[in-house]
DNA sequence: GTCCAACCGGAATAAGCGTTCCAGTTCGTT
DNA sequence: AACGAACTGGAACGCTTATTCCGGTTGGAC
């Protein structure tokens, strides 16, 4: 009735939870790592463990990378909830779009290999994410800071996603993600040429 | 010395050709489909052949993924070489923006499945996709319609990538494209503020 | 120091998948 | 109509990988 194969209490002795660290320190490394294999033999090799020890501390493979990719992620939602609170809404909504870039540049987290994988954690964590810069958005809008005749998912998608793609890109590069962010920014401003509303896109939905 | 493992000459038997066309056009259909699984299994169940017949027309499985995919990237590729031809340069890079966005969402091709595969006839198409982008992109800002002042790389990249992130966004819609293109063509635009070159972004590359 | 439950890890298990085999079928030429 | 080469597809193979087993090891309470 309850959880069938819970996530595994946390484990009681002292060299389990080290072993746990281990693995999950290990996991994280190959995530970030751009060609690496992901497999639960790579993983404990890395952690200097045996595989079986490393999906125990997990209970699933599965469960162990959604642990490593929400711990890789948390930093990011913690800067986009720090993003909120900071005086000008426009500046903060602009240096937080080149941070994003610079942080999935990075961490080129989430290689393709674990799409379509059940990660409760990391989908909570993208979720918060998600808002933060929704409201990030809805700030600057009422600042004046964003034109308002843009229907608001267009720009949270646009930033959620594009800045994605864009650090993803090949030739990815801090010149290229300041570029990025000035078209969009530009983009976004009140445009001139029209009042609060511009009859180009029709926020029918 | 030659290709090893050749791509298999044209069949020559009728129902040789037809079952390859029969493959084909299954592994089109399941690439579409958003929550397919792609093993030659599903794809020759599909097309109502043996799996054995679905591999040999190709040579191999990622062999009639390429194919597929390709064939599904075809008609992309000749729109934008048709756009290149256009009068207005502005009008027709907005147009086929739309276009890429809703052709990549209707077609939710590539779904992450087949990253890190060998595709050689798809990597063209892509190459030659971008090439056309790069040259609308050109064309536009020699007519005055997109500012000068940033690299040129950024516009490419940007399109390129972030409509491709857009239209395979949860909540791709047409008005989120609109809104999109819109957004993008309004940031590309010579921006008032500035002369020809506006410092913000340096093109030190 | 003792002892046992918790834990480890190499090996076995199991499941998924691409590819190849081969005996039977079918096309197309004569 | 007949025959050989081309082709088919179910079954077998081999490989990769997550997961489980189990005999041996170790932490930590007493």
């Amino acid at each position: 009735m309850s959880t069938p194969k819970a996530a595994q209490q946390q484990p009681r002795r002292a060299d389990a939870i080290r072993n746990r660290n281990l693995a999950l320190e290990a996991a994280k490394t190959l995530l970030v790592r751009p060609g690496a294999t992901l497999t639960v033999e790579t993983i404990a090799r890395q952690a200097g463990l045996g595989a079986a020890t490393v999906v125990r501390a997990f209970g699933t493979k599965d469960a162990l990378i959604d642990a490593a990719t929400a711990d890789l992620l948390e930093p990011l939602v913690q800067r986009a909830r720090e993003a909120l609170t900071e005086d000008d809404p426009g500046a903060a909504l602009r240096a937080f779009l080149l941070e994003l870039i610079d942080f999935q540049a990075a961490h080129r987290v989430m290689s393709g290999q674990l799409e379509g994988l059940q990660l409760p954690l990391t989908a909570t964590l993208r979720t918060e994410l998600r808002d933060a810069l929704h409201a990030m958005l809805a700030r600057a809008r009422d600042a004046g800071a964003i034109r308002t005749d843009i229907h608001p998912a267009v720009t949270t998608v646009l930033l959620g996603e594009a800045t994605y793609a864009i650090a993803r890109s090949s030739e990815s590069s801090p010149e290229l993600a300041a570029g990025f962010v000035t078209v969009m920014m530009d983009g976004l401003r009140p445009q001139p040429g029209s009042g609060a509303q511009e009859p180009e896109a029709r926020p029918t939905v």
